[in-house]
DNA sequence: TTAATTTATCTAACAGTGTTAGGCAAATAT
DNA sequence: ATATTTGCCTAACACTGTTAGATAAATTAA
């Protein structure tokens, strides 16, 4: 029955194949150009065979949004193991997710419905959460005794709105002047380590 | 002549009927399921009459992304004439634009690409330069003799990205606690308030 | 008043979209 | 050798934005 595994294998290569399609796509042409024909075509299969692999577009988009938030923990997580302080650990997991948002600007568009409307929000992807945990351990780690849930909450949405908003306003607009990003970001993570530290 | 005038006053009714039909359509069903046969419904005329108001879609949806625009800026000269202060000017603009977003929500998507492929930025829009006209202002006056260029553009980024931030989570994703989000925002303004005044 | 012209509006179509139903042929299982 | 499953395709449906071209009404010119 060895020719079930060699199948298997095959339908996972084709699954990985339309989801590298859809990404690649999404990269060159934009997510409002991502269509299941194209990724058909790419694949070199029939639009039918693609709803094999994903209920529909949505799902399929759904998976990619998923693999965002992997790879960003993933990146979140080698930022934090190079240091020890977790006021080091906070500065460059933020710096981290900051860079992300750049290299990997379509993932990022999918996983935060920036210029593209994302996927449902019904708690279906729990690998969002991962970076989220990572972080509020960290600031955990930091304040100490004086962590308390919603204090870390307070901080933890505190970091994320601020790099969050200086990214999204960068993504849909260009024209934030040239050092403005680095000093404001720089400046507003100190401000916050500053802040919890009391 | 006057038949003229008369032509002209029912064309800019249809005009705005379909800017009107637009929005209703966006607040109703959301932005993805604004379609020109809905609106051509709505308006009770066939899909190419849009086209003799609007070169097309996006030129309609920029259309009301400027309404927003004006919309936001009136709301907020009016929180800044309610106050002296810089101070208490700033605070209240900031919850002027926080409580817009809201009220508002469908425009702020629009104008800010939050769930939906906004139009482009080539500097067609200088409604959008109004408000933050006002707050650059006000910044200036709160910094007195201390305000230089850099330092405030630095100052409005950081409001903007922390109040723009927060919003983009609480529109894209729900489930941010109650009561959090008050605590942030104000805690947020509060702190680069007294950052500024040094 | 009649003829010419402009204006308002429509129908029909093109090329594209996501998605599904049904069929055919090859591979597999009985 | 027959039955069944699998893989993949063609064709279609109901949408989408947008445009071309016809038609009838309103306006202007003769």
């Amino acid at each position: 029955m060895a020719s079930k595994d060699r199948k298997q294998r095959l339908k996972d290569d084709t699954r990985r194949n339309i989801l590298d399609a859809a990404l690649r796509i999404g990269k060159d042409e934009g997510w409002q150009a991502l269509s299941m024909r194209k990724i058909a075509d790419i694949i070199e299969y029939t639009p039918p065979v693609i709803y094999e692999y994903f209920a529909n577009k949505e799902a399929l988009m759904l998976q990619l949004t998923k693999l965002g938030y992997c790879m960003l923990a993933k990146d979140m997580r080698e930022a934090r193991d190079k240091h020890t302080s977790p006021e080091k650990q906070l500065e460059d997991m933020w710096l981290t997710y900051w860079n992300f948002a750049f290299t990997q600007k379509e993932l990022y568009q999918l996983m935060f419905g920036i210029e593209v409307n994302c996927c449902v929000w019904d708690n279906s992807i729990p690998e969002a959460e991962v970076p989220a945990n990572m972080i509020w351990e960290v600031i955990g780690n930091l304040m100490g005794d004086a962590a308390t849930e919603d204090l870390i909450c307070k901080r933890y949405y505190t970091f994320w709105s601020v790099v969050h908003g200086l990214i999204s306003i960068n993504l849909v607009r260009q024209g934030v002047p040239d050092g403005m990003n680095e000093q404001v970001l720089k400046d507003a993570i100190g401000g916050i380590i500053h802040a919890i530290k009391g």
